[in-house]
DNA sequence: CTCCTTTCGATAGCTAAGCTATCTAAATAT
DNA sequence: ATATTTAGATAGCTTAGCTATCGAAAGGAG
């Protein structure tokens, strides 16, 4: 051990990621929702309501598709839209009880796929990727906002 | 530490995965490309020519979608298709050498982008890492298919 | 050999989700 | 008071997913 080339490492930290993630998304598909709205969504349960604006810029996404995509909360009653009281060119997304179910059901889905793999290790190894897990998300996750979700992509080059 | 319940750990896990690829993935839009295509064709690039059908499956998509995508990487010179000899029905998708050389870039820039962070990471919780890599590749990778990119889609919810 | 079924890929046509450009209304700055 | 900036919506484009359907080829049953 000990041995492997950085760059090395860095491929074999992106490739598990993306295969990772694969299999927790073949879950998603149970809620009836698009990425982009399941993701959206998510950041409205973890971040409480937030604007037009800052919804679109936690999803690294222009305006117009934070438009749309709420809209299509909205319709699916899972999400709603008031104006900002403060400012009266905003409007104030907030998930409903609905959303927050919905929610939570795919979130637990998804974590319940992983766990139930990780279950297969060895306590050693299961705390070896434990710890490792928090070193990557100290250093990709962003600073204040636990949960950062990935907007939609995830092609992967190689 | 060692005192993590397994969910929590799947919990850690999701979320540093969703990052990391969050931000190698903001490497891609130099590609020009969109990322069905460019999945696409790092599966052409990895595992050589192969037939629609396969290519699709590998993808995770329809047959239909992948017809799309394959002629916009066509259309891209990046691309060819050609009739099989063996089964006159079926069509073989190939690389071609600028597909190689983008993608190749591309997939430079991710893992460079990833390196240049885990660089700031004392050797030790380097060797932590790679090494959990290496067990969750296990656990989620494909067996013999050491690449399995993700097809398009990384919402997460929470 | 002939017919029936299956399989492969393409096409048509839908929806979701991304973008830029542009518009209105409101807030802010001169 | 006017000009600029900002927030969100709308229009209209592209990319990418889907199902349904079709023709051509392959393969099996008689």
């Amino acid at each position: 051990m000990t041995r492997r080339k950085p760059e090395r490492i860095a491929d074999l930290l992106h490739s598990a990621s993306i295969h990772l993630l694969r299999r927790a998304a073949e879950e998603d598909a149970e809620s009836g929702l698009g990425s982009a709205r399941l993701s959206a969504l998510s950041v409205l349960v973890f971040r409480g309501p937030l604007t037009m604006g800052r919804l679109a810029a936690a999803e690294g996404v222009r305006s117009p598709t934070m438009t749309r995509t709420v809209q299509g909360l909205e319709e699916a009653r899972l999400a709603r839209r008031r104006p900002d009281v403060r400012d009266r060119r905003a409007t104030v997304v907030e998930v409903t009880p609905e959303g927050e179910r919905l929610l939570g059901e795919a979130r637990a889905r998804r974590i319940e796929r992983i766990g139930s793999r990780l279950a297969e290790l060895p306590r050693e190894e299961l705390e070896l990727v434990g710890s490792a897990a928090e070193v990557v998300e100290r250093l990709f996750g962003t600073p204040g906002r636990p949960w950062r979700p990935l907007p939609r992509d995830t092609a992967q080059p190689g």
